[in-house]
DNA sequence: ACCCAGGCATTGG
DNA sequence: CCAATGCATGGG
């Protein structure tokens, strides 16, 4: 068990409560206190730790992986809103990262899974996907590779609980050429045209992968129902504002929509 | 037995 | 730009 420090301020069981909120992630478990992830093939115990977290195992191919896991990119010392609603949700949940999803075929094989049904059900769907096509290290599971997933028949996909359309949107992803490194480099705009290029994908995937993937700043998915339902219900005149209204909203929040969007979300899940 | 859930693609105003 | 449609599962 090795020490690793996350900056500060940090909170482990908020920033990973994400993984315990909508029932068990079998790539991402929680147990007895702990979140296990498979890095590269090996699957490591995340717990907490005074300063950071305790690590097991621990090496230089690890630790870039648990620090994004646990959001140590974000810059939680800037972000101080001044705006009085925000302010509190940000107060009460002190020291939570939003987790950065490593890997970006999971991220987006996951969002799709969670278009349109609600998260538990997402999750069930998900869980019979990794299962099935993953590999089990211990307690947790490898996500299923974009290889693996290449190869698959669309009837594999429905046998798990997904949609015919999801399915071969899935198999599409796992086959298409998409240089997700390539990507990385590119501004939020361009990344987005290039992913929403790709069946299955919309603005609402295209704009949590830039959240969630890749940690961007401003990244702010309007379209999102929770994020309407929580800016409808701080920043609205009681009816659910509209994905575009909800946009607009977004600038008073520049440069840090995607810190505010996560933390409205959790303030949501976990009310005072 | 319905209805809604952290959408998307398609068609048609 | 907006409205309507079908899709799959889980929980209320």
């Amino acid at each position: 068990m090795a020490f690793l420090a996350v900056p500060q301020p940090f909170d482990f069981e908020h920033t990973t409560e994400r993984f315990r909120a909508f029932g068990p992630d079998l790539a991402n478990l929680w147990h007895d206190g702990g979140l296990h992830r498979v890095v590269d093939g090996r699957e490591v115990r995340i717990e907490a730790a005074p300063g950071g977290v305790d690590v097991e195992p621990l090496d230089d191919e690890i630790s870039p992986d648990v620090l994004r896991l646990l959001g140590a990119e974000f810059d939680l010392v800037a972000f101080r809103p001044t705006e009085p609603r925000l302010a509190g949700v940000v107060g009460r949940l002190g020291g939570f990262r939003p987790p950065i999803a490593t890997d970006p075929f999971e991220m987006l094989v996951g969002a799709i899974t969670a278009q349109q049904i609600s998260m538990r059900a997402a999750y069930a769907v998900r869980n019979r996907f990794v299962e099935r096509f993953g590999t089990r290290a211990e307690l947790a599971y490898a996500f299923p590779t974009t290889e693996r997933v290449a190869k698959l028949a669309p009837d594999e996909l429905t046998a798990v609980g997904y949609s015919r359309r999801k399915a071969a949107c899935i198999i599409a992803l796992a086959q298409s050429p998409v240089d997700f490194d390539a990507l990385a480099e590119l501004p939020d705009e361009e990344v987005k045209a290039a992913l929403v290029a790709l069946p299955g994908i919309g603005d609402w995937t295209a704009d949590w992968f830039l959240a969630r993937h890749l940690g961007r700043p401003r990244a702010w998915p309007a379209g999102d129902l929770a994020l309407r339902k929580v800016v409808s219900d701080f920043y609205g005149d009681g009816r659910l504002l509209t994905t575009k209204e909800v946009e607009e909203i977004g600038a008073r929040f520049d440069p840090f929509q995607n810190l505010t969007a996560q933390y409205l979300l959790l303030g949501h899940r976990m009310p005072a």
